[in-house]
DNA sequence: CATCCGTGGTT
DNA sequence: TAACCAAGGAT
């Protein structure tokens, strides 16, 4: 029996478009179909949880209404915007998409396929969020809610990230269109993800619960498969604060990498297993300090994906080298690390600057 | 295909 | 509390 026979789509279908006129939640961006809103919300809910979107999505509409605005926007403004998010690089990619947009002659993303995937932020997700949720296309959106709901309604053995389930799960949402708006199935999706087909599953609550192919036969826990994550690698850094009466020793991250051009205090994460005070002693002497750096204690933490450093904050007796003097207010005020400003903060709070 | 790119919430 | 999770994209 193939997929397509063994779920009967069409109740599934109607039974999910019925919870969702129930039970969907109601967020800012659902009030509007437009384009250019749909875009952005979308790339904002990258990787990002909706609660922490909410806020910086209003803020951001209220400063770019319209994709022409923000074509002419600068790039600090845009960023400043993002604070807080993370992978920067999608606010910068949305001001160049926003660019490439206006210079095409649209008012927002369009509703075609090839301009879009040609588009620098816009993967095969974010094109077809686009497509199914601004212009009602039936096009499978597949994020991580889509590809779990898919994988325990389809009892898919295999990982829905890669090519071959990647393909089933497709096949899974194309069918549900069939008999209900994608622009609704979309969203209940994306609800039932967050919801009753949480990584943690609530069966109870799930109107899909008769039509589950998982459930039906108790696998539901091992959906959907995913290989085996890395551990987690663990590195202590130092940092190095020089300030006068009024003014903060900064310099700017190189391009590409980590922190693209951003604006840090000379930071450095040391190599597996040392400590924080021999790489502040290399950090400060690389930059022409003389005197081994002061510990103080401001510390902070910075997570990432798949690592993650414990920060010291240190300070040197003089100006680091390749660093520039400017007012503290100025500084906080430009694209930083938040961990970066997390440590500045707390030295404020502390008086070890002014 | 694996890895990098941020940050904070949840369990 | 350490591990995992959260509406991915670029390389």
């Amino acid at each position: 029996m193939t997929l397509e026979e063994s779920i009967d789509w069409a109740g599934a279908s109607r039974a999910l478009a019925e919870w969702y006129r129930e039970n969907g939640r109601h967020l800012p961006w659902r009030l509007t179909a437009d384009p250019y809103a749909v875009w952005v919300s979308e790339t904002m809910l990258q990787q990002t949880q909706v609660s922490r979107v909410v806020p910086l999505y209003l803020a951001w509409l209220s400063a770019f209404p319209n994709c022409r605005s923000l074509a002419e926007a600068d790039e600090s403004a845009v960023l400043s915007l993002w604070r807080g998010l993370g992978y920067y690089s999608r606010a910068r990619n949305m001001l160049a998409s926003a660019r490439l947009i206006v210079s095409a002659g649209y008012d927002g993303p369009p509703n075609d396929q090839a301009f879009l995937a040609g588009l620098p932020g816009f993967g095969p997700y974010t094109a077809a969020a686009v497509r199914a949720l601004a212009y009602d296309e039936p096009t499978a959106a597949l994020d991580g809610n889509l590809r779990r709901v898919s994988s325990r309604l389809t009892d898919l053995d295999k990982d829905p990230a890669l090519s071959e389930g990647n393909k089933v799960c497709q096949r899974a949402v194309e069918s549900l269109m069939k008999f209900q708006s994608p622009r609704l199935l979309t969203n209940a999706l994306m609800d039932l993800g967050s919801g009753p087909c949480a990584p943690r599953p609530r069966c109870l609550l799930c109107p899909l619960e008769p039509y589950c192919l998982a459930r039906k036969r108790g696998t539901t826990a091992l959906r959907p498969v995913r290989r085996a994550a890395r551990p987690i690698r663990r590195r202590f850094g130092a940092a190095l604060l020089f300030s006068t009466q009024t003014k903060l020793a900064v310099r700017q991250r190189p391009k590409g990498g980590l922190w693209s051009e951003f604006w840090e205090i000379p930071w450095e994460v040391g190599s597996d297993g040392e400590d924080s005070g021999v790489t502040a002693r290399r950090l400060a002497a690389s930059l022409g300090e003389e005197s081994f750096p002061e510990p103080l204690t401001p510390s902070v933490t910075m997570r990432f994906t798949s690592w993650q450093v414990e920060t010291k904050l240190f300070r040197a007796a003089s100006q680091p080298t390749g660093t520039e003097l400017l007012p503290v207010d100025d500084a906080l005020s430009l694209p930083m690390p938040l961990g970066i400003l997390r440590l500045l903060r707390e030295a404020l709070q502390s008086g070890l600057i002014r």
